[in-house]
DNA sequence: ATTTATTTTCAATAAGTTTTGAAAATTCAA
DNA sequence: TTGAATTTTCAAAACTTATTGAAAATAAAT
């Protein structure tokens, strides 16, 4: 397969993966597009390569500038922004877990423990039900949200060597 | 709060926590009603208890069940069939793993496998980049799914047991 | 200060996804 | 069988989200 081939699949595969990600075809599919350009690249060059709008661009790179996963750089004697992907795959996927955690589990967790705390006689099997359900969600995501903390702070080698180790 | 109150809050939000997740709204409101009933509900019931259409109703929990978080009950003398929940949440939790893994990261990392084997000059930084990244991006994946394979097979309680040890 | 290059914004529109509801199909009982 | 209850299907409509592109804002050079 030549390059060009190749880099045209992973794009757009990538950015199908994204839609099942919660995060947009549009903005996956820059991602991909810097994660394998050895240059920073512009918005023209974004926009060419991928053909679509400058607005377009425009938001998806300042999301994933948001997201942490792109770097707006400046090239000496240059008059455009250049974009760069971080390229540590390790840091990408840290990224997005310290992201999404910040923004859904910890509010949702916020969240079911107040529910936990519902009037009512315990006895009653509605009652019992619901107080079980969230008490039950609430302390798994307890443990991810632990977890997911230790992997956040651990560094790429500490981490997959244990996880290696404890999961061969 | 009253239990009424706090049962809408907790479907709106299990829903809304859903869509960030590749999952539509109301499958994931089905799901939570169900999660909550201490006792299991026919279609009509989840049509009244969420204001919904009956093709909605009968589309989404198809759904549900295909995933295997939701079973379809017949219960003695009645002609309606009833769906329930499976209400342990770490069964809950491996069974959507195994599924994603399933439907979205066996094939990506099919995909990457094959795209590593791209044509070309390695010395060309263009071919270089592609090839680290997208090796990059396998060799992760490849951790992942191992590490997740483990977990869909490990039984909760060793697994919670070992996880607090470990990460504790 | 003026011109030119570049980036940002955002209303309009396009594209994609979900929901409805009524008709068709199926299931069960008499 | 026939009829009533129930489930399923799917085209059309409603809703949601993403994209465009041109105008406004900003930044840099002359």
């Amino acid at each position: 397969m030549k390059l060009s081939e190749a880099k045209t699949q992973f794009i757009s595969s990538w950015g199908a993966f994204g839609t099942h990600w919660g995060i947009n075809r549009t903005m996956a599919q820059i991602h991909a597009l810097l994660l394998i350009s050895p240059d920073p690249l512009t918005q023209d060059d974004i926009m060419e390569q991928l053909d679509i709008s400058r607005g377009n661009v425009n938001m998806n790179t300042r999301d994933l500038v948001a997201w942490g996963l792109v770097d707006r750089v400046l090239i000496q004697g240059e008059r455009k922004e250049f974009f760069i992907a971080e390229k540590d795959i390790w840091k990408v996927a840290t990224q997005i877990i310290k992201e999404r955690k910040k923004r859904e589990l910890d509010p949702m967790l916020k969240l079911l423990s107040q529910l936990e705390k519902v009037d009512g006689d315990k006895k009653d099997k509605h009652v019992k039900q619901f107080v079980d359900t969230v008490g039950g969600i609430r302390k798994f995501g307890g443990q991810a949200d632990k977890m997911l903390d230790v992997m956040i702070k651990a560094d790429e080698s500490w981490f997959l060597g244990s996880l290696l180790k404890f999961f061969k």
